[in-house]
DNA sequence: CGGCGGCTTGATCGGTCTCAAGTACGGTGG
DNA sequence: CCACCGTACTTGAGACCGATCAAGCCGCCG
């Protein structure tokens, strides 16, 4: 559950006034206004699968892994988000995954009924909540062609995957440990291990800690990448 | 590429007159009203991954794969689809999957730009596009649990899914090959062919032919799908 | 009856997992 | 600043599961 004993009630109402009535029909801009700061510790559950979906939540410092755990323990890292990404909306009534901080997190809390009461009013907002349902639709997808392909290829995939979402010259900046990206990628941690040392070896990328990582050979990880 | 040469024009207006207007404000009915019925042949193209997201397909009377195929020719069947489902229905411009006709098809083809008119009007039809989209990422996320799986635990529950969507008693009748079975699960021919012939040896299955299963121990398979 | 596509079966190979040590790193306390 | 600890990561050797390669079989249709 919502480790926090903090009050949801409509705050961080903190943008301009001036602000014209048609932008804050935008949903980024309803966000702002109908979401709560909250904060949650590495490793701490935001929430768990089956639990009853009543909150969205957009991070603002941080990143989030969501996760299942089968019966006999194995457990499947659905997605990672980072700043500036939304996640924990649900059309079901309860989550499908459980989330965790993967690190400090600062997130927004926005309550979904009051986003879906919006939607019955402004067309444009229930628009971008089918969007969002959407592109996590895409995301899952392009997961699964991850899945059936093999190691090397699947952690290419992953390294220019997580370049793109973190658009700081070549470096790569991984917040995860490697039992989160295996558990992503469906891959044991020494196999993940072993494929970065390997391409390494090869020049194709150049570790600056175990998780700083220079992509020196993009189109060569782009010709893994199926 | 719509592969007919049939008028997509608002056909099929067959509903009892008599049926209220409050009904008709439901998905089903406007599909019915706004939909023109077409045929497809076995193994022929309904869309194809990249295309204009123009329609989308209701299945009367067969069944559908979707898939991509990777730039090595891999292939991966993203799901199938029977009587009664609904695919095609993307958020994004675009189709990310290609869809093939199983079996001879009968299927009804509602244009989505008037859906989405409709939903701009009608939230309830807006809350239904919303939902089928929500279903649709339910259905991938569970189908990467099955890719992270061993071979005989991926059959079992593509039997046991199989057998929830086809309810005529314990026999499953599998309008696919082994083939779409096998990039369904992301495994080979032999693979697959190998597990079923293990299961029936160890009598949770049975043959009547090699398209018709009869389930013998369901809770075994159940077993199977951790 | 012959042929072809779909399915099965067998033998071998290889990639990833498993089990088992060993090493680097960050934090804490002296 | 260093010694220590625990966690995270790396590295190696061997086993195993599923892929691959190669025949053969079955059922259907001309």
């Amino acid at each position: 559950m919502l480790a926090t004993d903090r009050n949801l009630s409509i705050k961080n109402g903190v943008k301009p006034q001036a602000e014209t009535q048609a932008e804050t029909h935008e949903l980024q801009g309803m966000v702002d206004l109908m979401s709560a700061p909250m904060t949650f510790r590495r490793n701490v559950e935001i929430y768990g699968e089956g639990e009853p979906a009543e909150y969205l939540y957009k991070i603002q410092i941080g990143a989030v892994r969501t996760y299942k755990v089968l019966a006999d323990g194995r457990r499947q890292v659905g997605g990672f988000y980072l700043a500036g990404d939304t996640f924990g909306l649900e059309t079901d009534a309860e989550h499908a995954f459980s989330a965790e901080a993967i690190s400090e997190c600062k997130l927004l809390v926005i309550k979904r009924s009051a986003l879906v009461a919006l939607a019955a009013r402004d067309y444009d907002v229930a628009c971008q909540l089918w969007a969002l349902t959407g592109a996590e639709l895409r995301k899952v997808q392009d997961h699964i062609l991850l899945l059936i392909k093999n190691a090397e290829e699947r952690v290419a995939a992953f390294l220019l995957e997580m370049a793109e979402r973190v658009p700081v010259g070549a470096t790569v900046e991984l917040p995860m440990s490697r039992q989160d990206i295996a558990d992503y990628l469906g891959l044991t941690i020494e196999t993940v291990s072993r494929t970065l040392r390997h391409l390494e070896s090869a020049s194709t990328i150049q570790f600056s800690s175990s998780r700083r990582i220079v992509l020196r050979n993009r189109s060569a990880l782009a010709r893994l990448n199926t």
